[in-house]
Order: C-alpha cells, then sequence, then structure tokens
DNA sequence: ATAGGGTTAG
C-alpha cells in the first residue's frame, strides 16, 4: 500500500534517523526528532486532511509517542489556521506523557474558542496531574479563560499561584494578562495595584489599564492614565489611542475627542482602518454625526465595520432615513448591519418598524439572521405583545438548530412574560441548564409583572442557592414583586437587607419600589418620611410613586406636591397631570380638573391617547379611544351594544368617576367610557379570537378601573379569559376575578 | 510559543 501522505505532501530527504522507540525514556521531553522528515512535514502542512495522514504515518512509526513530536502535532491542530480543537484534544488524550508544550497549546487554543472553561479545565487536569508545571506561557491563557468567565476568585487563585512561582510573578506578558484579567472582573483597584508593583511596564500595560478604566465606566482615570504615560514617557500606539477614544465616547467629551483625534495626527501613531473606525464611533457617540460624516468622507478605505459605524449612528440619533439609506448603499450588508437597524427602531420604540425590518431581511435573504437578530426581534415582540410572531421565532430557533445563549434565554422569557404567557416563561427558565444573572433576572421580573410576588421571591431566593449574585436590576424586579403583591413586610427586609446582604447601595429606583409598596399599603405617612430622609436626591419615579399612592388613597394635598415636584423635574411629564386629574375626579373637583387641563394645554403637553393593541393570527390591530377606522368597524361597534346591553342586565353601572376629560352631558360621558381603547379591543377579541383561546390585550397606559371592572363581568358573561396588559402590570380575568384582586 | 484593539444583543 502506498504510503498516504506522499500522494500530498513531498517528503524531506533526510532520512538518517533510528527507529522511535515508544519505551524509551531517553527521548521523553527530548527534542531528539526535531528533524524528523515527519515533524518537518508537520510545518508545511495545510490542511487538517494533510495532518491527519501524517498522525497516521507517525503512529504507524512509533513517532506519536515522542512528546516533542507530538505537541508539534497538537499546536499544528489547535493553533494553525486550519484548527480543529476537537480533534486536537482527541489527540491529545491519546498522548502518553503530554509535555508542557502540549498542555499550552491547548490551554492556549481554548482560552480564545467559544468554550473558555475548557481552557480552566485543562489547567486543572495539569495541575493533577503533577507531571509538568504552569509557565510564563500557561498563565496568560488561564488568566484570558478566566477574564472570558468572569471566574473572580479562580482568577485570585491563579495570582496567587503565580506570587509564589517566583520567576513567572516577573514576568511581563504574565502580568499584563493578570490586569486583563483583574479589569474585566470589574476589580480595577486589582487591577491598578497589580499595574503599580510592576518592576517594569510596557507600552501593553499601560494600554490594558487605561482599557480597562475607560470599559469599567472609569474614563476619567482612563484620561489621567494617559496623561502619565506622556509625563513618564511612554510612547502610545495606535491600541492607547484606542483606549482612549473609547474613553471619552464614555465621557461624551466632544472636544477632548477632537483632541485625541489631531494628537493622533500630530504623533504618528500608525493610522490603521481600525483606529480610524475608533475615531468615527467616538464622533457618533459623542454626538457629532457632523465630525463623523466628515471623516467618513476622507477615509480612503472603509470596511464593513466603518458602514455599520455610520448605521448605528445615525440610527440612535433617530435619523433612520438617512441610516436606512447607509443600509442601501454599503457595499456588503452584513448581519450585523441589518440588525443595527432592527435594534435602533427596537430600542427607540419603534417595534412594528423593527419587525418590519426583520421581515424584509426574511424576505430578501441577503443574510442569515444570527442570535443577536432573534434578540431584537423578540424583544420588539415582548414591546408589542406579539406572542404569534415571537412564538414563531421561537420555534425557528428550535428548528434552525440555533443554540441558547443566555442573551437568548432571556429574551424568549421575556417575550413570553410580557405577552401574557408567563407559563411559557417559566417553562423556557426550567429547560435551560445554563443561567446568569440576567436569565434569573428576567424571570423574577416575569413573575412580579403578574403578580406572583411570592413565587418571586422563592425565585429570588433560589437564585442565591445556584450561587448567582443578584445584581441592582434583580432588586428592582424583586421589590417590584413585592409592590405588585402588596407583601408590605417582605419588601421591607429586602430593601433593608440591600446593602449588607446583597452589596448593592439602594438606588432611586428601589426606592421608588419601596415607597411605592409603602403607598400602595396605606402607608402614606412611611413613605413620605422615607421620601424626606433619603441619602440622594428623589427621582421623578419617586414622586410618581407617591402620586400614585395619593391616587389610590385619596390624600389630595400629598397629591398637589408630589405632582408638583414631577413637573418641576419632568416638564413635559403629561403623566403627573393625568394622574393628579384623576385624584380631583375621583374627588368630583371638576373645577380642579378643568384648570389642570388649562395648564397642560398652556405647557403644549396632551393627554397621551390611549391605545390598545391585540393580536390576532399574527397581526397586531391597534385601537385608539372612540376609533372607528378599522376595517370590521361596524361589527365592533355592533358588538359593543351588545355588550353593554348584557352589563346592564346584569345590573352594571358604569364608574363614572374615570373619566379624565371634561364632559359636560351626562350621556356623552358614559360614551367616552364606553368606547375607550381597551373596551374596543375586548368586543374585537370577542369577535375574532377563538373560544378555546384567550384574549391578549396590551394597553399602553394604566388600565382604568371602569374598563377593570367591565373585563371582569365578560370572562364571566361570555366564559372567556382575558389578558390584558397594561403600562404597569399583568390583569388575568377569568371566570369574573382578576389575578391582581384588585390591587392594583 | 505568550499579553492589549473597531460595528450588532438581554
Amino acid at each position: 500500500m502506498a504510503t498516504p501522505y506522499t500522494q500530498v505532501l513531498p517528503l524531506p530527504r533526510h532520512q538518517h534517523f533510528p527507529k522511535p522507540n515508544p519505551i524509551s525514556k531517553t527521548v521523553i521531553n527530548d527534542r531528539y526528532f526535531e528533524n524528523h522528515p515527519l515533524v518537518l512535514l508537520i510545518d508545511i502542512c495545510q490542511s487538517i486532511k494533510q495532518l491527519k495522514q501524517i498522525h497516521a504515518y507517525m503512529l504507524r512509526i512509533g513517532l506519536f509517542s515522542d512528546p516533542f513530536s507530538a505537541s508539534k502535532l497538537i499546536e499544528a491542530s489547535s493553533l494553525s489556521h486550519f484548527s480543529s480543537l476537537d480533534y486536537a484534544h482527541k489527540v491529545f488524550d491519546e498522548i502518553p506523557q503530554p509535555n508542557l508544550f502540549s498542555w499550552n497549546a491547548l490551554i492556549r487554543a481554548y482560552s480564545s474558542s467559544q468554550d473558555p472553561i475548557q481552557s480552566i479545565l485543562m489547567f486543572v487536569n495539569m495541575l493533577c496531574e503533577g507531571r509538568e508545571f504552569p509557565s510564563k506561557f500557561t498563565y496568560p491563557f488561564v488568566f484570558k479563560a478566566s477574564a472570558k468567565m468572569k471566574a473572580l476568585r479562580f482568577g485570585r487563585g491563579l495570582h496567587g499561584m503565580v506570587v509564589k512561582g517566583r520567576d513567572v510573578g516577573l514576568d511581563i506578558f504574565v502580568l499584563n494578562s493578570l490586569i486583563h484579567f483583574y479589569a474585566d472582573c470589574g476589580c480595577l483597584d486589582a487591577a491598578y495595584l497589580v499595574f503599580e508593583n510592576m518592576q517594569t511596564r510596557d507600552v501593553v500595560s499601560w494600554n490594558t489599564m487605561i482599557l480597562g478604566f475607560a470599559e469599567g465606566g472609569y474614563a476619567d482615570e482612563a484620561l489621567k492614565m494617559f496623561h502619565r504615560m506622556g509625563e513618564e514617557n511612554v510612547r502610545p500606539n495606535d491600541v492607547t489611542m484606542m483606549a482612549v477614544l473609547s474613553a471619552c465616547g464614555k465621557k461624551l467629551d466632544l472636544e477632548f475627542g477632537r483632541w485625541v483625534h489631531a494628537f493622533i495626527k500630530r504623533n504618528g501613531i500608525r493610522e490603521s482602518l481600525i483606529l480610524y473606525n475608533a475615531i468615527l464611533d467616538m464622533y457618533m457617540k459623542c454626538g457629532s454625526i457632523e465630525d463623523a460624516e466628515r471623516l467618513f468622507h476622507k477615509m480612503g478605505e472603509k470596511d464593513i465595520v466603518s458602514w455599520t459605524t455610520m448605521l448605528v449612528g445615525y440610527a440612535r440619533a433617530g435619523n433612520f432615513n438617512a441610516a436606512r439609506s447607509i443600509l442601501n448603499t454599503m457595499p456588503s450588508q452584513d448581519i450585523a448591519a441589518w440588525n443595527a437597524l432592527i435594534s435602533a427602531y427596537e430600542q427607540s420604540g419603534k417595534p412594528k418598524e423593527a419587525l418590519s425590518v426583520f421581515n424584509e431581511l426574511q424576505l430578501i435573504k441577503k443574510a442569515e439572521p444570527d442570535e443577536v437578530t432573534l434578540v431584537c426581534a423578540l424583544s420588539a415582540c415582548a414591546q408589542l405583545g406579539a406572542i404569534d410572531l415571537g412564538g414563531w421565532i421561537h420555534v425557528y430557533i428550535k428548528k434552525q438548530g440555533i443554540k441558547l445563549n443566555c442573551h437568548l434565554t432571556t429574551a424568549l422569557i421575556d417575550m413570553y412574560s410580557k405577552c401574557g404567557d408567563v407559563e411559557k416563561a417559566l417553562e423556557m427558565f426550567d429547560s435551560v441548564n445554563i443561567r446568569d444573572v440576567f436569565v434569573w433576572s428576567a424571570m423574577v421580573a416575569g413573575l412580579a409583572m403578574h403578580g406572583r410576588g411570592k413565587e418571586a421571591i422563592s425565585l429570588f431566593l433560589k437564585m442565591q442557592e445556584h450561587k448567582v449574585k443578584p445584581n441592582s436590576v434583580t432588586l428592582i424586579n424583586v421589590l417590584c414583586a413585592c409592590s405588585h403583591s402588596g407583601l408590605v413586610e417582605e419588601g421591607r427586609a429586602i430593601f433593608n437587607q440591600m446593602e449588607d446582604i446583597y452589596g448593592i447601595v439602594p438606588g432611586v429606583k428601589h426606592y421608588a419600589c419601596l415607597v411605592d409598596i409603602l403607598g400602595r399599603a396605606g402607608e402614606l405617612e412611611e413613605a413620605e418620611k422615607l421620601i424626606n430622609n433619603m441619602p440622594i436626591t428623589p427621582g421623578p419615579s419617586v414622586w410618581g410613586a407617591l402620586l400614585g399612592a395619593c391616587r389610590l388613597h385619596g390624600n389630595l394635598e400629598l397629591a398637589e406636591q408630589a405632582c408638583n415636584r414631577l413637573v418641576e423635574l419632568e416638564p413635559e411629564n403629561h403623566g403627573a397631570y393625568v394622574l393628579l386629574s384623576n385624584i380631583y375626579a375621583k374627588s368630583g373637583k371638576w373645577d380642579e380638573v378643568s384648570m389642570l387641563r388649562k395648564r397642560m394645554r398652556e405647557c403644549g403637553l396632551k393627554k397621551e391617547p390611549g391605545c390598545s393593541s391585540i393580536e390576532v393570527h399574527s397581526i397586531v390591530h391597534e385601537f385608539l379611544v372612540g376609533d372607528n377606522s378599522h376595517p370590521q368597524s361596524q361589527k365592533i361597534y355592533a358588538k359593543l351594544d351588545e355588550i353593554a346591553a348584557r352589563l346592564k342586565h346584569v345590573g352594571y353601572v358604569s364608574n363614572k368617576s374615570q373619566i379624565l376629560q371634561l364632559v359636560e352631558e351626562e350621556d356623552m360621558q358614559e360614551q367616552a367610557l364606553n368606547l375607550h381603547s381597551e373596551k374596543l379591543a375586548m368586543a374585537f377579541g370577542l369577535i375574532s379570537v377563538a373560544p378555546s383561546q384567550p384574549i391578549r390585550i396590551v394597553k399602553n397606559l394604566r388600565v382604568c378601573a371602569d374598563c377593570h371592572a367591565v373585563a371582569k363581568l365578560l370572562s364571566k358573561l361570555y366564559n372567556r379569559e382575558i389578558i390584558l396588559r397594561d403600562r404597569y402590570r399583568f390583569h388575568h380575568f377569568k371566570e369574573g376575578n382578576c389575578s391582581c384582586k384588585d390591587y392594583w
């Protein structure tokens, strides 16, 4: 049989090697076979197929048992341009006594792979076997893997080993990667300590430290480091400048950004395309589209990132036409560009536009949707309450065999929760085994918005059993759960434990939640006291919560106070006026209502029109108050008449205190109330949704008490489940009751 | 043999 590899690769000429002896101890860790023709072949090998042929031949002649030769094979299979980590690992497992080089090669390959934990596992295995010890070529990659994993405790342990291991503790590569690791874990003080204690620092040390500060949200520190670098006569390079630009973008300091741009030109910094893209990005972040455009037109070479950076800049500034025309003119539209447009629409509260771009992408098939696309599309569905489309995307993910990452899992849980199917959200949550803090937080939020406060709290506790540390958002969600379920004691207790147990200083949002919890429970005095004694300035959310509580408990004086503070902070906040006028209307103070209306008109404010939407057969239908623009309008109004008759029959009298507009005539009032957007949507739902399916409605404002009462009755009279999402939470109407137990 | 870099996501 012909030797297979000779058909592909020429065999080198020197042939004077003794046959490798697998048992001989003398060859272990020796470079004895360095110039063996097969080993030399590895260096010129170009594909995994060729490598496998060499591997086979090495096994045949026994060369594979030589650790040095085997390590060359590992290097090629794990680190070359044609590398295959799975294959490399399999080869590795066959090596009788892998040398340090082999261990390092695999640890390195895994550290920059999708699966950095493998790098750490390899490292631990190496320690356990105890034959080889980590070197200065090992640590940089284990630190890199630990940084990716945010494995702070593990990395700290490594740091200890480095310090004990003397010579590695002085290696500049090891220390630079250590700085990077601490910075990535958010421990900038530890990173800085390492930096300060270094005997010698190079430009990479400075760059790593500056970027660490910039990314960690300490832009000022980053810029200070840059200045100090100049004072210590360390020449910055292009990487330094990118770190500095990142800091400018965070600080939104256009003047300094322009200075940096000039500095780059003045100091002969290597002008790479990457660097220019970073300058573009900085100008866009600092809000100077003009500077960005000027540079963009001057740039000789542009790549897809340059175009996408412009696209994102326009879209974030709300100039969607310009963003769209970038997408149309850029030479190749990769998925990142589409994602940028979809995400910009979604983030600016334009979910319908986001979904229409998503739809277009699928029709023209210029690029394949990826995880980012799907996360954005799911968020748009969540905003709209479009459960059909959201469910379709879920099926698509399964069909395409897309692996769920935490971003996707979170988006799915959020989508199902916000579309009213908290059971599906829970199913999703239970079906995954990798859950980061975002996944847990989303599930806590889902339970919270459905008024399942006790379950939210127990999930919050379970999360800690799973050793996932709650963050500031998790705490907002769990406090919110307490407020929606009237869990006053629990809420108070969690709030008081925040700093000591969770290490999170309460922010404005946390205070707002507690005010809400206390206020709803009628503890207005305590809520007021809390606000007066807050160590931070109460923001709009805090006054809003107080105002909401006043509405529930009819405290006019406090309401006026809260409303005034709210309007001081947010002159354009019509919600505040509406709430106050709500309170006036409830106590029949129509003069005050009209005065407030006048004030709003003078400020040019309009009440945000109530709008309800309902998805039927994947199409989202929207209704405004008294809307008759729907194609099936006649049928809807006929249904409304029928509903009114049936309600009257069971003795229902409408609750007129809910009328926000000052309407003089009695029957006009009743009409306005009967034509609230959620009632139109409910009527349409009764006509169009199959009886076995719940009627799901999304309202942009809070549901009014009359509509709430009507929904309860309808659920009983028509034996239908109605799931209504308002601005605040969910209401599940079933058999004449609501899941909120009339507490909202 | 090694460390640091630009666009899109919850």
